[in-house]
RNA sequence: GGGCCCGUGGCUUAGCUUGGUUAAAGCGUUCGGCUGACAACCGAAAGAUCAUGAGUUCAAAUCUCAUCGGGCCCA
């Protein structure tokens, strides 16, 4: 119990408005640069949280809210016990979402301009969303050092993008070629497969007749459209209706093209007619089905989503047009036999809902199949908080089956880094002192190492977005221009939504697999998705939707944090509710009047008397011992509810509740008791603030200021997190104090609830026990027990006897006049 | 079809790893109280066959299997 320096200890007002005092912290926190990492630091162990810059749409949202929270409360707990904690934020800028946006303001269609003026344009537009979302995460009290702040659309973070493609290259793990991709017509862009979301939704199921030499065959298809693209019929081996048909030939209706019947025991025998028609490509089947037997290819739809002249007469037209049309040519034909309604899952484009199409062209892709061993391996060696997340990373991963197409139809990203030679067509990539670049607008130096031609062709194609924001592991760090910067590598820790383990989650582990042959990070933080109140995922469309800014205008950041730390087990969907963010403002007003009472006790108190602690001191101080190792042990596992739960309970029902009742009465007089009861006081209350810390940043730094900072720069953010204390653990001490205050309780309640006023004097009390034991307790809880209770007279009888029974301890009895 | 998670008072969740008091908390409901920090507070009451069935065990909310229901992801 050391005191530390002498120091007036401010009352604490009655009134307090949480969120001035909120804003108030958040703007000190950054002018005195709290949160500042070291990097000169040599003693300190260090700790780097693998922040997700988030794409700023200009909303921070619940679910934001929630995964922010999460890794705070880890960076703050890890800060306190004694890391030099790196937390950065950055900002994901490039994407589809910005250029959308610049042309609908503007009034304008991409094209119409040069691409770097274009550029320029979506650059200037992001900034104000940014704004809006570094607000955001300032209010929530998040401890980032802004000094670490970037902009992956920032030059110098293209070329550090830039640099790990060459890489990447060099190494033979990025490559261009022909393959089918995902395509979103809409966005006019190929697409990964993370970036496809699946969607119910009604379609038609058409049944087609086909030519045989000798009759038909009928065919049910959803995708009629493909028929100029059919390249061959598959039939179940063992299926009865149609194996004597395998090896054959059947027509293909309207372009007269003949197609070979082929056996596939990928084709379900129960759906449509048992006969599938092969495409290309209609859906990733017809991928597996033309690389298995060998089929030809068939370019039926162009990167604007209409049919080639491989569709015929029906080129030109758009994928719908097609089908409306064909489907009725069938119908004049009599070839359509029926049309069904069916529900099925579309893959849509994840950005703008449209229904993507399967296309086969020229892009770049990233080797990542190879590494899919290596990527389940590494997922099994690290930590995930919840454990069992470490599978979805897993399934997903082995679920891949196409590499990772990387390039992208668009303007505002990272371009690649290529150009190829006009004369002999040879890839000249970029050389790392040209970085970064933009090849449309910036030639290569030099000539043609090939042919010496100077005549150069840019490549237009940009980067995914995600081969942006999927270095941040390394970028953090330092790498590559800080040679020290595997001290920060591999992140500590990777905080995410379990919606995005296929894209944050896989695409940090494969890359960062792929340039250092080592893990991203060494932790992975799973949150689940916050629900509105009608128990769906919150969301605008659905109408569940509560902003962020009502949550913090009406009850603050500090109220929130606690609904986003105890809403629900760390990984589960955790729903919003305003009774727990009100719950978590009305425990602040709870903490705050606790802390008030503390501080007018405290008053005159200097923290260098000494004063031997009495039964109830080492009562509350064994009690407050093990919530101590409870919290450290939960805050050790991410278990937030847990640490927030125990702290939280032991504050407003044993803290308050029993403690500060039974000691008033010694705090009111003068003598060593009080001043033993006091350092208690000035002792139990930093360590309750500083096992608050992680959670209500604001509020507990407020209360730490005014009664225990030595200075300015001392904050409750930078102490020592309290370490459990074995000695305090006194067993004796909490056997005794506990029956202490539940006889203090018992008669306290029997008061009130004869409906005399608890500060009504009782006449005479008696308390009976019939052992020893018991009896040694209440002679020693005597003068606590009479003084609490305001029993004129006490009398402690051995023996069985009194009127009421204390609850939990049935042979002690008491009865009072 | 495959993988993962979840079914505990009216509501939202703990507890399950490692089986063992009377299954815990908050909200809500009802009732009673201004009490030397706090009425945004304090106290009390009612309310749960722990989804269902079977198994293991002296003993199951907890372990095993099956079924039903819900969710997420993938095919």
């Amino acid at each position: 119990m050391n005191g530390g320096e002498r120091r007036v200890m401010k009352r604490l007002p009655r009134k307090i408005d949480f969120l001035r005092v909120e804003e108030k912290w958040e703007r000190l926190w950054e002018e005195r640069g709290t949160y500042h990492y070291d990097w000169d630091d040599e003693t300190r162990p260090r700790y780097s949280i693998d922040t997700p810059p988030p794409y700023p749409s200009g909303d921070f949202h619940m679910g934001n809210v929630l995964n922010w929270t999460y890794f705070d409360m880890v960076a703050r707990y890890k800060r306190m016990r004694g890391y030099n904690v790196h937390f950065p934020q950055g900002w994901d800028c490039h994407g589809l979402p910005t250029e959308v946006a610049v042309e609908k303001a503007y009034k304008i269609r991409r094209s119409d301009l040069p691409p770097d003026e274009f550029r320029k344009l979506c650059e200037e537009w992001i900034e104000q969303y940014i704004a809006i979302m570094k607000r955001a995460v300032i209010r929530l009290g998040c401890s980032v050092d802004w000094s670490l702040e970037y902009r992956t659309m920032e030059p110098s973070y293209m070329r550090k993008v830039q640099l790990s493609f060459l890489m990447l290259y060099e190494k033979g793990m990025i490559y261009k070629g022909e393959h089918p991709i995902n395509w979103c017509p809409r966005c006019e862009t190929a697409i990964a497969d993370a970036e496809v979301e699946r969607e119910r939704r009604m379609g038609r199921l058409y049944t087609i007749a086909f030519g045989l030499p000798d009759g038909e065959l009928l065919i049910a298809t959803t995708r009629p459209e493909y028929l100029p693209a059919c390249v061959a019929i598959g039939v179940h081996p063992e299926d009865e209706r149609h194996r004597h048909l395998i090896g054959g030939e059947v027509t293909v209706p309207l372009t007269g093209r003949r197609v070979p019947i082929i056996s596939d025991d990928a084709v379900d025998p129960e759906f449509g007619t048992g006969v599938m028609m092969i495409c290309t490509y209609g859906d990733k089947a017809d991928v597996v089905a033309v690389v298995r037997y060998k089929l030809p290819v068939v370019k039926l739809v162009d990167g604007k989503g209409r049919m080639t002249e491989a569709a015929g007469r029906y080129r030109g037209m758009g994928v719908e047009e097609a089908r409306e049309t064909i489907v009725a040519d069938l119908d004049r034909a009599g070839l359509l036999r029926k049309t069904e309604n069916l529900e099925q899952d579309v893959g849509v484009c994840w950005r703008c809902d449209t229904p993507i199409e399967v296309i086969s062209t020229e892009q770049w892709f990233m080797r990542t199949q190879a590494l899919t061993e290596e990527v389940v391996r590494t997922a099994k060696e690290i930590t995930w908080y919840p454990d069992w997340m470490r599978y979805r990373l897993i399934d997903w991963a082995q679920s891949l089956d196409w590499d990772w197409v990387l390039s992208r139809q668009r303007v505002f990203a990272t371009p690649i880094p290529a150009w190829y030679c006009k004369r002999c067509g040879a890839i000249r990539m970029a050389t790392p002192e040209e970085l970064p670049v933009d090849p449309k607008t910036t030639p290569p130096r030099g000539a043609c190492p090939r042919c010496g031609s100077t005549e150069f062709r840019p490549e237009t194609d940009v980067l995914d977005t995600w081969f942006d924001s999927s270095l941040t592991c390394a970028i953090h760090a330092g790498w590559p221009e800080r040679e020290d910067w595997r001290r920060l590598f591999p992140a500590s820790l990777q905080p995410n939504g379990q919606d995005i383990i296929r894209t944050w989650a896989y695409y940090l582990m494969v890359r960062h697999l792929a340039l250092f042959g080592e893990t991203a990070y060494r932790a992975a933080l799973i949150n689940g998705m916050v629900l509105g109140s009608d128990g769906r995922k919150m969301s605008k469309s659905l109408g569940n939707f509560v902003a962020t800014p009502e949550v913090f205008s009406k009850y603050g950041a500090d109220a929130a944090r606690q609904w986003a730390a105890a809403g629900g087990s760390t990984g589960t969907d955790i729903p919003f509710r305003w009774n727990d963010v009100e719950y978590g403002w009305r425990f602040m007003r709870k903490l705050w009047n606790a802390c008030r009472f503390a501080s007018i006790q405290l008053e005159d108190f200097n923290p260098e008397t000494e004063a031997e602690p009495e039964l109830l001191d080492r009562w509350i101080l064994s009690r407050l011992e093990r919530v101590v190792k409870a919290a450290t042990d939960a805050f050790e596992e991410c278990q937030f509810m847990n640490a927030v739960e125990t702290v939280r309970n032991f504050v407003w029902h044993v803290f308050c509740d029993h403690y500060l009742e039974a000691v008033k009465h010694r705090l009111y007089g003068e003598s060593e008791s009080r001043a033993a009861a006091q350092r208690t006081l000035y002792y139990a209350v930093r360590r309750i603030l500083q096992l608050l810390a992680p959670v209500m940043p604001h509020l507990t730094e407020e209360i730490y200021s005014l009664m225990y900072a030595e200075d300015e720069a001392d904050s409750i953010h930078l102490s020592r997190w309290p370490e459990a204390d074995e000695s305090f653990i006194d067993g004796e001490a909490e056997r005794r104090g506990d029956l202490i205050v539940a006889v203090i309780r018992d008669i306290r309640r029997e008061k009130n609830r004869q409906g005399i006023p608890l500060n009504t004097p009782l006449e005479a009390l008696t308390l009976y026990a019939e052992d020893t034991e018991a009896m040694k307790t209440l002679e020693l809880g005597r003068v606590d027990i009479s003084a609490t209770v305001k029993a004129e007279k006490i009398e402690i009888v051995r023996g069985v006897g009194g009127d009421y029974e204390v609850e939990g301890y049935p042979k002690v009895f008491f009865s009072f006049s």
